[in-house]
DNA sequence: CCATATTCATTTCAAATGAAATGATTGTCA
DNA sequence: TGACAATCATTTCATTTGAAATGAATATGG
């Protein structure tokens, strides 16, 4: 199906085409996926985690016995992405689900031994990743790079409420 | 399927664990994401256009009879994804389909008048989404936002060929 | 208290995704 | 030239995704 028959084709005016190379959300969905692509390939394969499963891992170093909510809406990921990551984690033993007894629609989550082994090896490997790419760039830009990603999340956030 | 019997759980040592919030590859996808989302609540319902729609649709703005594979190496999109877009577009009236004669192997492929008109439109939008935010951030900003940018992803390029 | 609304986690289902297969064309080099 | 490799766009197919439905538990208000 080679179509296009009489079709009118026109080139955009110079004076509205978008600098593409210079747009902020672009140039931030580029960056974030080369960083992820990256990182993914140093641990995908090796220890057979996904995306997903390494930021729920990872996540779960940062405080113990959470539930599902509290990681989905501190990562960007929706609930059913969560849920699934979470029990192919517990059926490979990494991570521990039981129902909290405070309020039995909770689960309480929480690595276990083994979740905890892996998280550490995974949380090596990515701060070497990160670090050889620091070294790159000038001293303090780690600093100035979350100061101004902190406002323009910041900026974004009136429109963007984040529930529904 | 609430299970976990004596399962053992452990907290990760505080030593190892990662600082998530400044961790950048976390950072920027949060970031991207933010503002992907942002930007296409403005064009998604208006105009019914995906956000795959909307990176090829731009990219035509910037030269006019490229390929596929012209955008598909420039935006981080694969080949069927780019295809399937160019379908929808085509069929809409937006983008045109020409069988490159130099080599038939390649479509060439523009912007029709209603799509260089809808493209416009897109791009003002685009400006304007981008313009609010900067003024949320510091004169020159953008410049040092680019040039950390470009710096990064040339740290990443090594290990990260693209193609294989 | 009881009825109704709300909150969680999970499941369902249709759509999107991407790796690999396909078909068509062009390049290579013996 | 002619076989074989390489390239491009598309299609196929199994997997992933997320919005909405579901089921279970808790909160609220009459």
């Amino acid at each position: 199906m080679s179509e296009s028959s009489g079709m009118k084709t026109q080139q955009a005016g110079e004076d509205t085409a978008l600098a593409l190379d210079a747009f902020l959300p672009y140039r931030a969905a580029r960056l974030a996926t080369a960083l992820s692509r990256a990182l993914a390939a140093q641990y995908e394969q090796r220890y057979d985690i996904s995306v997903s499963e390494w930021r729920v891992l990872v996540h779960l170093t940062q405080q113990t016995e959470i539930s599902v909510r509290d990681i989905f809406t501190r990562v960007d990921m929706d609930r059913a992405r969560v849920t699934r990551a979470v029990q192919r984690l517990a059926a490979r033993g990494y991570v521990s689900k039981l129902v909290n007894q405070d309020d039995r629609r909770l689960v309480k989550l929480a690595l276990t031994t083994s979740g905890t082994a892996l998280a550490s090896e995974l949380s090596a490997l990515a701060a070497s990743f990160e670090a050889d790419i620091m070294a790159a760039l000038p001293d303090g830009s780690r600093d100035l790079l979350m100061a101004q990603f902190n406002r323009i999340e910041a900026a974004i956030a009136p429109s963007q409420p984040g529930s529904e």
